[in-house]
DNA sequence: GCATGATCAGTTAAGTTTAG
DNA sequence: CTAAACTTAACTGATCATGC
């Protein structure tokens, strides 16, 4: 069998299921990191092998670390051990997070639950680790997972910003995470109840310091709404969206920085590359270098000629530029909230009823958006509500 | 020394109660 | 009804502990 090995991959993102992301909550920032990493080694041949081996240098290499403090690893390592991850299977399928008042937790579904690894050895410089049956599955496929970039989170430095960061990424398709109690905040950052108490506490020193980390190192921007009840913040919001320069930034430094160099000694302004590799895609501007690399004759003006071979697509070959691809299918998906509204009307109750339990499985979050706005799916105010739109992204019925 | 996590004290703002 | 007094929570500044 052929085994995938991680330098036949480019892209350092790791699909990371929700299920997972609210179950690391109380892990701290080295241990998530590390779980990503092991994660994302070993996905390529997760259904085939439930154990995975990887380098400790190449461990350390993933996680942008310089460390020798081998104890320090180990602990992280064996942490994920006794981390739990829970979920609902069920006909509603729903996750749950693994705290017993949770608004989501219901004793009467059936419900799945194992530890992050199943075992964990080290020979030498060696790792071998061990995910269960049954989370390789979940994990393989998520329903509904965060692309979560290996690049970003090595700049992390506080536990409660990479926590924020993950939690939003799940919610960047709807773009905002709708009101949030306080309780609820607390758990997806992994607060303990006995932790800041009082709001302004937790305001100065996890969610402002944490919004502020996520704006600074990631490709994401987040803003916090708050809402009293009384004098009381009882409810936070979050709203997240894309940042593009960052984007930018990311590809020019993490993943094309051999290609820039490349293209930049060939002749091409910075501007010219980034503008390229942004539109093209870094495999398709490769291609095109590679006929210059491969001529037979002297080539005058590599430039001019990239140019000319980038926008013609010289040579017929086999990969397309990204940009056509990703138009395709942009227009493809896209739907306008009328053709979803005329859609949804043509729906009798019982296939919106269905629509919802696959909505709520895939996004468990949202019955509690439901429930907090007294909203229900059968309601006619429904279609003009914010959940409606929500509904539409989750069932992928809009341009996600 | 620096970053991060945690807590406290004084001040300010806003809502509630009560005396006139 | 009104305004002062009271209560409560947020804001701001400061300090301490811990780990790197």
């Amino acid at each position: 069998m052929h085994v995938v090995t991680i330098q036949e991959r480019q892209d350092k993102y790791v699909k990371k299921h929700n299920a997972a992301i609210r179950s690391y909550s109380e892990m701290s920032l080295l241990g998530r990191k590390i779980a990503n990493v092991l994660l994302y080694n070993a996905y390529p041949n997760l259904t085939a092998q439930s154990i995975h081996t990887i380098s400790i240098s190449q461990l350390l290499n993933l996680l942008s670390l310089k460390t020798h403090d081998y104890q320090k690893l180990k602990h992280s390592i064996k942490q994920l051990m006794s981390t739990i991850i829970e979920w609902d299977v069920g006909k509603k399928e729903k996750i749950t997070i693994n705290i017993e008042d949770d608004k989501l937790f219901n004793s009467k579904e059936n419900w799945k639950a194992c530890t992050l690894l199943s075992s964990v050895q080290i020979n030498g410089t060696i790792i071998k680790y061990e995910y269960s049956e049954v989370l390789r599955e979940l994990f393989y496929q998520p329903s509904f997972y965060s692309k979560i970039s290996l690049c970003i989170q090595s700049k992390f430095r506080s536990a409660y910003a990479i926590s924020l960061y993950e939690n939003c990424l799940s919610y960047l398709n709807c773009g905002t995470t709708g009101w949030l109690d306080i309780v609820a905040f607390r758990k997806i950052m992994g607060v303990h109840s006995s932790q800041y108490q009082i709001f302004r506490d937790l305001n100065r020193r996890v969610l402002q310091p944490a919004i502020k980390e996520v704006n600074k190192v990631s490709n994401i921007e987040v803003t916090c709404e708050t809402k009293k009840i009384a004098r009381v913040v009882s409810y936070i919001k979050l709203c997240i969206s894309h940042k593009k320069v960052d984007v930018e930034k990311e590809i020019y430094h993490q993943n094309s920085s051999d290609l820039f160099e490349k293209l930049i000694n060939y002749g091409a302004s910075k501007n010219q590359a980034k503008s390229w590799v942004i539109t093209y895609g870094e495999i398709y501007i490769k291609e095109k270098l590679d006929l210059i690399k491969n001529s037979t004759i002297t080539i005058k003006n590599p430039i001019a000629f990239l140019n000319k071979a980038i926008k013609e697509n010289w040579s017929g070959l086999k990969i397309k530029p990204q940009v056509y691809e990703n138009k395709q299918v942009y227009e493809k998906q896209y739907l306008s909230q009328e053709e979803n509204i005329t859609w949804f009307k043509s729906l009798t109750d019982n296939e919106k009823i269905k629509l919802l339990d696959r909505a709520t499985f895939i996004f468990p979050m949202l019955t509690v958006h439901m429930e907090y706005q007294k909203i229900k799916i059968l309601d006619e105010k429904f279609i003009n509500s914010n959940i409606f739109t929500m509904f539409m992204q989750i069932l992928n019925r809009n341009n996600i």
